[in-house]
DNA sequence: ATAATAAAGGATAATTTTGTCCTCTATTAA
DNA sequence: TTAATAGAGGACAAAATTATCCTTTATTAT
């Protein structure tokens, strides 16, 4: 479904994200750690989702990952996956055709559409807020 | 949401279909032109599919590939996603995780286990002959 | 039997994705 | 101003996926 980037990255802002509430920053060893993913890597991808704006960073020591309180509740999960993975997912042909759409669909346009559009819908309509509002619950895990 | 074998795979086996309707075998270098797809990777991946069962094909002059008329009503669109790709997509984790199941969920477990269930039934409801009746129509197409 | 056709299969190459390592820069406290 | 901490960024490496090439095997018609 998604690209290992956007898993590790989903489950890194999901882990700021509740740690946020908090006021608390997290160092990248912190994240890897508690998410289970590699360091290296996902210092990688905390970057693109760093310029893209959506997480901040602070360097030196006290510094670390934060994402700020008052974008909580207007991040979506889509606005993580674009960053990382495009939106070929919400956009693409489930048979990879370049052209395919309403009026030149492959055979199984109209069934993925519906599919998409699922998909498309709950990774919109999700906030980091809402989201992490669950994370409270503590049968919730992001490692393993 | 699936790999480009995947994608490859499917069209070669919508347009054999299409053509074993009329008893009409199709060779690799028609397939692969008529779905646009690499010739020689997509050999590869028909080798799986006849290993698997799904499509029959015959060596030598007159030969080519074909999927008997018989099992068209039978074959799920889910038996070739299956071959090709595995079954991950529907049981794997939306977050990558290895244990993510109703007692030990990742935070979007619930979320995702609905879109799962969406694909899994389309594709597990749509026969090839289903589909393949959709391809009289002639808006639908295989390539570009 | 021979030539032609077409899939099967092994080896290899290119590309993309995933992952690591090391140095540089910024920040903080002492 | 120095030492320690922590992210930024470039270069590189490993693995997986995608793709090609070439030889072998099977089948058919002549």
């Amino acid at each position: 479904m998604f690209s290992k980037s956007c898993e590790y990255g989903l489950r890194a802002v999901l882990f700021i994200a509740k740690q946020s509430t908090a006021d608390t920053k997290v160092s990248l060893t912190t994240i890897s750690e508690s998410i289970d993913s590699p360091q290296a890597f996902t210092a990688k991808i905390l970057q693109q989702l760093t310029k893209s704006g959506f997480v901040q960073s602070s360097k030196g020591p006290y510094g670390g990952f934060f994402i700020e309180k008052e974008n909580l509740p207007t991040i979506k999960l889509s606005d993580i996956v674009s960053v990382l993975d495009g939106d070929s997912i919400y956009t693409g042909c489930g048979l990879g055709l370049h052209q395919c759409n309403e009026k030149e669909p492959c055979p199984l346009h109209f069934k993925f559409v519906k599919i998409r559009e699922n998909l498309k819908n709950m990774l919109e309509t999700n906030t980091l807020s809402m989201v992490v509002k669950d994370m409270n619950s503590d049968i919730f895990h992001l490692k393993i």
